[in-house]
DNA sequence: ATTCTGTCGATATCGACTATCAGATAAGAA
DNA sequence: TTCTTATCTGATAGTCGATATCGACAGAAT
């Protein structure tokens, strides 16, 4: 954990920016809750319990500025808010996500799975591949015994 | 053409909906343009041209009804809007896109190269997977000669 | 004719996000 | 120290895509 931090602030020490108050406190929310996938507003009550003056900007904007370094993500899970999580250390590539359609939970694939996909994709479309976002929608293992017709909730999601 | 306008009527009535004048100007600009990823404002913008009298409202209440039918997908590339395309007819699972960073343009790979991780996934998760979402964020082969740094296009989108 | 249902266009409203701006803070120079 | 400068912050107004609301209208049913 103070490792982490130290690691960011000289991750932002090296391109000029300071690890401020709010911006430490901005990040130690997002270490403490690392496995799951926070909005901005999330984040800005979770702030807001130990640090109250912070402003919802400033949140805004530390979590624009880690990503902007790399060192969080932005996600899209189709329901109107942009969710931030750290990227893995050394990491290339984003992971992969399952998403139940019954109880909204989302897992993840920390390995990744697409290498033999990829090689296919340059080689066939001469496209050069930066990063990945893989989500399967479906059936969580909690919630299989419940639905009865999966077919019925193929809704009108945006992903 | 006719015949995709005529099915869609035919899966309207199914559901006790009718392909209202509006409804069908809005189906007819979508498949004009199929393969082009439209926006409800674009959509709107090209139902205009034919139809000056529709009203955005009915063209985002048609986009999303013809979404929860299952006869159109809802898309997110990152961008802040929603886009629309048709699902492919007896597909079972969306197509994946490939993303250029560099230009914007949006490829398609037609086929369904996830199979062999979907098992993987349905075993080793216990997930059943009702759909996905693959897209590759990269440079596309008509860029890749005017971009030197690719790294440097690891940006803050959202996806 | 009268009611009911579904649909419409216009527009107000919502919610996530961004831009703006004055004041605070911290680093440098004198 | 004191002045200067650049960075950062909190409050809040504004933006923009999408949705909710509402009165009007057409077709079907009674
Ligand atoms: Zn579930
Ligand atoms: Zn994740
Ligand atoms: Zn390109
Ligand atoms: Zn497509």
């Amino acid at each position: 954990m103070e490792e982490r931090v130290k690691q960011i602030k000289q991750q932002l020490s090296a391109h000029n920016y300071k690890l401020t108050p709010q911006r430490e406190a901005t990040v130690r929310v997002l270490l403490e809750n690392e496995e799951d996938h926070l909005s901005a507003e999330d984040v800005y009550l979770l702030v807001k319990e130990k640090a109250p003056e912070i402003g919802l900007a400033t949140v805004y904007r530390t979590l624009e500025l880690l990503s902007d370094l790399a060192i969080i993500h932005k996600l899209n899970f189709g329901d109107g808010v942009t969710r931030y999580e750290f990227r893995a250390e050394g990491a290339e590539h984003h992971h992969h996500h399952l998403i139940c359609l019954h109880c909204g939970t989302v897992d993840e694939i920390t390995d990744d799975w697409l290498g033999p996909i990829e090689k296919r994709v340059e080689k066939q479309f001469d496209f050069q591949i930066i990063d990945h976002r893989l989500t399967f929608h479906g059936i969580c293992h909690r919630c299989k015994d419940q639905v009865k017709d999966p077919k019925k909730l193929v809704g009108s999601k945006v992903t």
